[in-house]
DNA sequence: CAATGGGCTGGAGTTACCTCA
DNA sequence: ACTGAGGTAACTCCAGCCCAT
């Protein structure tokens, strides 16, 4: 790699440089073809847009760090929308747990209760909590009732897929 | 075949300069 | 005219890879 090369041609204090329009255009559409450059094509480029190839270097590199970011800035957006998201359903789920438990203290109520949203139909199968028609496995509840509970929604796909 | 040293490159972090509100 | 913030070109340092020895 070049080190120290900002005193070439008598200049020792490093100037700025501002890149024309056009300059900025060509890279970002070379960057956009690939965000990687070989020597060959560092090259070219450099003399296409009549820079020195460090300089084309080190546009690159700064625009991988950009690119990065900005990555990092929207992966972080998608974190916290989870985080909110799944906070929503532990405030729900938690609010569902202290309903069922009223339920188990005051059976009189149990038979006029409609059911709590969670145990919802299942899409798949179409079932309000019924167990499978195999027998249960070792992973029966104490209960003898609860089964698999249908996920209410998919926090990463609604996360990936807000709109849909 | 493994070890080693040198050259090259990219990433991360920083600095210096420029622009603009 | 001055100033602080933000953007970015250019820098340093380091790690990883490749290749010749």
């Amino acid at each position: 790699m070049e080190r120290g090369s900002d005193e070439e041609d008598g200049e020792t204090s490093r100037k700025k440089l501002r890149l024309s329009k056009d300059q900025s255009v060509i890279l970002e559409e070379s960057f956009k073809e690939h965000n990687t450059l070989n020597p060959k094509q560092k090259l070219a480029l450099a003399k296409r847009l009549g820079l020195r190839p460090r300089q084309v270097e080190v546009w690159f590199q700064n625009r991988r760090a950009r690119t990065k970011l900005k990555q990092t800035e929207v992966d972080c957006e998608f974190l916290k929308r989870c985080c909110e998201n799944l906070t929503e359903e532990n405030r729900r789920l938690q609010k569902e747990v202290q309903e069922l438990r009223a339920l188990k203290l005051s059976p009189q109520f149990y038979m006029q209760m409609t059911p709590p949203t969670t145990l919802t139909m299942c899409p798949s199968c179409e079932r309000v909590g019924a167990p499978p028609s195999s027998s249960s496995g070792p992973t029966s509840t104490p209960m003898g009732q609860a089964q698999p509970r249908p996920m209410p929604f998919n926090l990463w796909a609604n996360a990936l897929h807000p709109r849909s």
